[in-house]
Order: structure tokens, then C-alpha cells, then sequence
DNA sequence: AGACGATACGGAACCGTGTTCCGTTTGGCA
DNA sequence: TGCCAAACGGAACACGGTTCCGTATCGTCT
């Protein structure tokens, strides 16, 4: 609930306007899916059947566009965290299966790594949000696993999840590269010593 | 020498089209270490003082023009595998040295490993030299690493150089993540068991 | 119901890139 | 010196993001 209308959805709006907000999502989210999320604005304007002002008006940079479709699910994978840690045996386990959530997420999500990372400065918002969401999330795993002596403790959970999100880049164009193999690599040299 | 002018550089070429083609290169170099290697084409053929069309004639596509600047150090890291090997106590130790080689030429190119990564058709032929030269070198580091039982034996290097390239994207934007640890955590994962 | 103002819309126009194409220039040979 | 293939330059085109403003619509107030 960090980027938002705020709070004023539903409310005071025109009728029309709530319409469009969602004809956009709806038309962005296939977009992204059959395009990536560098999809462009004039294809998401035209399955939305509105002009490009009109995306503009709603999401005035691509990353508010961005985050609101995926909102509903890095909110999920936000709130999977405590639970993991609660539901797991040892804190390394939980880490380990949050960490497959968020590769997960970014991996069936074409370009999503890839615009997490991008220096154009329409995406900062993006990398802020899912930072701001996440991070402390992945913190508290990782916290908890170094407290059990199950992995090294000079590691961040920033530097740990941008690597994570950098070996998600790519993942699906090249059958060789297998980057949930690559992830599992990285966690297991988080081990002690 | 695998992307080239076929051989023919200095020899049956007009004086203007050598000289040319240095002066892009020079230019080219310049504008990369100022702007990353995605800067303007109309930029680097001011500062070589041509026409844009001299470029596309002597570069084609842009990983030509990249491929050229960059193509000694790419030579240097790849000779440096064999005499790694034969000089380092260990396999280990010489797959580590000749990664931190490879991660030292990627994260001083800014933007170099994003154009590795990227999708962009014109960066093809950037990621083919690069892999063609430098994946059976690391083969070779890693075959003899794995053979002394040093690393899991089911590593590829192809997915290893491609971890540690999109490790290395991003780095030097951003003081709190440094591609450098991250290899290295990377590389410990690399252990047996 | 009708009118009116605020809200929202559409898409033409603009800008910055990469890329192509063709009329002009130039180097080198006969 | 004269010729022409090689090479050049940059205008023109393609394409995507972004802005802007005249127009249409909604919702309210009388």
C-alpha cells in the first residue's frame, strides 16, 4: 500500500475514470505477458481502447504502472515471509523457500528482473518499491538464519536480493541458462566459512 | 579474431577508410567509458568527426563496434586461463583468480554486462564473441577444478559466466551493492556438497 | 429536465534515438 | 591528368516515449 491512488480509489471519481484505471490494468497485465514490461504505451493504450493521455493520467511514469499490476502479488510474497519463518523447521529453510517465491515471481514475470535493474529513471520507483516491500522482509530471514549460525553474517539482505533479482535477468529466453540453479548456488555460498 | 574485417584491415582498404575506422574506434572507446556503451551513435561520430553513415559501414551493428574496442581485453582474460592454471597452487584458486579477472573487465565497462544481457537483437553478435571465446576457458578452469574435487561436478560454464555477468550488472551505481562479494559468495556456492 | 463547470479523454504533435539511402567527394591507379 | 570504384556525410525515415490542448463526458445544482 506504499504507491497508490491514495486511498482515493473508489471514491470521489468519475465513473469513467475508475472504468479506464481498470480497462489499463487489465490491458498492461496482458501486455506484460505477451510483450514484457517494456510493452509499448501506445499497444497497452490500444487493448485498453483509450488514448495514451489517458495512460498518463492514471500512471504519469511506467514504473506506477508497473507496480500496480503487480502489486497484489509482492504483496503476497511479502507476507510469506513471516509465515515461512514461523512454519519452517530452521530459519536457512525458510530463507531458502522464500527466496524460490521471489525467483518464482520474477522469473514468469518476462522483463520484470530486467526493469528492476534498469538505470532509465521511469523504473526507480519500481526498484524503490519493491526494495522498500521486500528488503526488510528478506532482513528478517536472513536475521534469523545468521542468529541460528546457519549462514555467514556479513551478508545485507539488500546485496542479497539484488543478486538474487540480477540472476533472474534473462531467465526464459535461453533454455541453457536455468537461473533458479544459479540462485541455489548463490544460497548455498551463504553458508558459514 | 573472431569478429573481424576478415583480415583485410590494412591492407587493400583507401587511406581515409584506415584512418576512419581508428578514429572510431578512439571515438567509440571515449564516448564508452563517458556514457556506457549505449552512447548516441550520432555522439561517437562527432567525436570521431564522421558522418553517422560511417559508422553502419564500418560497424554494422553496434556489438561490432563494441566487439572491437573491447576485443585485446578480451583476448588478454581468455589467454590468462591457461597460465592461471599452470601458475596457481590449486584449480580452485585459479578459477577464482581468472573469475575475478573477468568480473574486474565487466564492472570498469559501464554497461557492458547490461548489453551482455540484453535482449536487443544488435547485441547478439556481443554475447556469441564473448561466449565463444571465453566459456571454453572457463571449461577448462572449471573441468580441472571439478576433477580435483574441488567444486560440484555438475556445474556448466556457461551458466556460471552467465551468473557472474548479470552479477555484475548494475555494479558502481550503487555503493550499498557490490558485484564483487556477491561472485564471491557465488563462487563458494560452487563447493561440493 | 436542463444547464453548467469540473473532470477526464483522445490523439496529434514533438522529441530523441537508431537506421537507411543516395547524391557527392575523394583516393589511387592507369 | 582523368577516371571510377570506394567511401563519405547527413538528410530522411522509423519508432517509441511524452506532452498538450481542444473536445467530450459526468455529475451536480437549480
Amino acid at each position: 500500500m506504499a504507491v497508490d491512488e491514495s486511498g482515493v480509489s473508489g471514491a470521489r471519481r468519475r465513473a469513467d475514470a475508475r472504468r479506464n484505471e481498470q480497462a489499463l490494468l487489465d490491458a498492461a497485465a496482458a501486455a506484460f505477458l505477451a510483450c514484457g514490461v517494456n510493452a509499448p504505451v501506445r499497444d497497452i493504450a490500444a487493448r485498453a481502447g483509450v488514448g495514451v493521455g489517458t495512460i498518463y493520467r492514471h500512471f504519469p511514469t511506467r514504473a506506477d504502472l508497473v507496480v500496480a499490476v503487480y502489486r497484489h502479488q509482492v504483496e503476497a510474497c511479502a507476507e510469506a515471509g513471516p509465515t515461512l519463518l514461523a512454519d519452517c523447521d530452521t530459519p536457512c529453510v525458510a530463507l531458502a523457500r522464500w527466496i524460490d517465491l521471489f525467483v518464482e515471481f520474477l522469473v514468469t514475470k518476462h522483463g520484470l528482473a530486467e526493469a528492476l535493474r534498469s538505470d532509465d529513471a521511469a523504473f526507480e520507483a519500481l526498484h524503490a518499491y519493491f526494495l522498500d516491500r521486500l528488503v526488510p522482509v528478506c532482513a528478517r530471514l536472513l536475521d534469523a538464519a545468521a542468529a541460528a549460525g546457519e549462514v555467514r553474517p556479513d551478508v545485507a539482505a539488500y546485496e542479497l536480493m539484488r543478486g538474487v533479482g540480477n540472476l533472474c535477468i534473462g531467465a526464459g529466453h535461453d533454455p541453457r541458462y536455468d537461473a533458479r540453479r544459479l540462485v541455489d548456488i548463490l544460497v548455498a555460498g551463504l553458508r558459514p566459512q
